[in-house]
DNA sequence: TTGACATAGTACCATTTGGTTTCATATATA
DNA sequence: TATATATGAAACCAAATGGTACTATGTCAA
């Protein structure tokens, strides 16, 4: 899989991003991370690895409990493949722009 | 389904996130978009079915043909989304440069 | 060193997903 | 009207997903 297709795919699931909003204030164990959620510490700790794989988080193991942390970086590389459609945005811009001057005329 | 977990879903999946790119271009009718994939009519279909439900494209019915267009709005409210974390980015460039002043002096 | 704690790993299950095939419906057009 | 064209819809299948339960491993602390 692409790191973009591990990315999206990390974001297609409503428990994983708000695991990310979560670690955006703090980080977290993954203890921690599950006590905000009704399912088991084993089904979170899945969560969080599709959130590494996708790149979202980093691990980082501190004695017996490892820290989660959100990747900025990751999460800006899927903002920036939005921006392919800047120039379609614009053009709808436009459109509507020319529309409303075929209007006021 | 939440309508953003409706537009994150549908994200997910390769095959959509190239169609959308290629709506992009222009409007396509289901046979156009699906002449650029090896796999059949039927499965396209359904690929389409589920960026409509994610309110990615718009599907408009012209005679015994349907036109397909890109969707900028609900494009843009997933965009929106990750603006959530424009505070956690700008804490982290001035980390970064709190760590770059230690280091100059 | 023993026990408690935090996580890792595996097996298993139900549901969803991405695909196929087949058949049906609606609409241009000769 | 008959036919070709464009899409709709349903049944079906394999694989991935999201969850559980249970067991194993490593680490802190009395």
């Amino acid at each position: 899989m692409t790191k973009e297709q591990l990315g999206f795919r990390a974001l297609a699931d409503p428990t994983r991003r708000s695991i990310l909003r979560m670690l955006a204030t703090q980080d977290m164990t993954i203890a921690e991370v599950a006590e905000n959620f009704e399912m088991t510490r084993a089904a979170v700790k899945k969560h969080l690895l599709i959130l590494n794989e996708g790149n979202l988080i980093t691990v980082e193991t501190d004695g017996r409990s490892r820290r989660n942390a959100l990747n900025a970086d990751g999460l800006k590389h899927l903002v920036d493949w939005f921006s392919f459609f800047d120039t379609f945005w614009d053009d709808k811009l436009l459109t509507l722009k020319t529309e409303i001057e075929k209007d006021v005329q």
